[in-house]
DNA sequence: TCCATTGCTTGACAGTGTCAAGACGGATAG
DNA sequence: CTATCCGTCTTGACACTGTCAAGCAATGGA
């Protein structure tokens, strides 16, 4: 049956136990490892299992790679959460606090974001990877349509904007183009960010 | 000798034609193919050499694709400038023609675009690549340096500011994140972009 | 007890990046 | 004119990849 926790193969395997064990494994090496290197093989070494066992759950290596990242979708949302719920109630600094939450999780874990964006692994728009993508988005949807906007800039435009600055910053971080004049010896990253989130006030706070 | 020009191989091949060949193969494939399917063996057959061929130019693979990457950032470089020199005299309406114009390039050669910036490719500051990224961003800078921004945005904030939005807006739109609302007819890219941009607005003009 | 289905393994195939060795042709020295 | 050298490119090989076909083992129902 599928209600006992019989042994299926190795201690204490249940259904579905290889299933997880594959997409913990991609999560692990998508960050350890550049893309080019994150090998459905190699995935399936670090599970445990045969070189063909992913096969069996998922079409193709882009659908796994999917199932990896939709995990870094959901970490995303939650370190987002995590900092707009420690922030106070004032609408523009629960945006801000979302922002730099979303920035703080792109540089930790670089690899991992950087391939969630990367076309080709949303295969449709209903598929695991879009619907991460798309929680992580009403959260910041949400934030935006809290705040009091200046006329001229609707909820639509609100939202991108945001996204685009974000997600544009910690993009030119990662490939290396924001250099930040390399030679000092502190890391501006998130001084800078902090400076550039501000600069998007003008767009979420009226008057 | 290397100065004159003798036929080296076939009717007309001169010293470098290879190299210059699998660069251009290179540039085409990365805009035609989803980058996993740019191969090595692929851009030589392309160049009609043999699958080795490009070793004796190029270390390895990402080398040669940093070469064909290059290209991309010139003609990025060039629209940009394209877009500048049509504008008038002032100094927002010229940096707001930069970034319509970067806007442009990466709608319409997403792929290269996004491979450009890609981690990995870039092996060393002073690379190809490198160089011609910096090139392009030159063009931002001094655009940066000529508005007259509201105290509080140095020149380094306006430059880092201004990249990220159109940055960020392009990853936006051609990883699908962006969906826009899918269902309307007409593409509302370019007038997005429009409107976005003019968010930037305050940051580089005072008063 | 027997069979069918599920879950995974083994094996194979074409394609990849990279290295080693060799062929080919023009330039150069005698 | 001949012989040698050397840079350029080809051929061949290796380990590795994603994907498919076949098969094995065990579990469930009859």
């Amino acid at each position: 049956m599928l209600a006992n926790g019989a042994v299926k193969k190795a201690a204490g395997s249940r259904p579905d136990d290889v299933r997880a064990a594959l997409v913990a494994a991609a999560a692990a090496l998508i960050e350890e490892l550049p893309e080019s290197q994150v090998s459905l093989r190699a995935v399936a070494r670090r599970a445990g299992v045969s070189h063909a066992a992913p096969a069996h759950y998922f079409p193709s290596r882009a659908d796994l790679m999917a199932a990896g990242l939709a995990e870094g979708f959901d970490a995303l949302t939650a370190w987002m959460l995590e900092r707009r719920d420690a922030a106070g109630d004032d609408p523009w600094d629960r945006l801000k606090a979302i922002g730099l939450g979303y920035i703080a999780f792109a540089l930790e874990r670089p690899r991992t974001y950087t391939m969630m964006f990367q076309p080709g692994y949303i295969t449709s728009p209903d598929s695991v990877l879009a619907r991460a993508g798309d929680r992580c988005r009403d959260v910041l949807t949400l934030a935006v349509a809290e705040t009091r906007r200046p006329e001229g800039v609707d909820h639509g435009l609100g939202v991108a904007f945001a996204w685009m600055t974000v997600h544009g910053f910690v993009s030119l971080v990662t490939s290396g183009m924001l250099g930040c004049d390399p030679g000092e010896g502190v890391d501006p990253t998130p001084e800078l960010a902090d400076r550039l989130l501000s600069l998007m006030r003008p767009a979420f706070v009226d008057g």
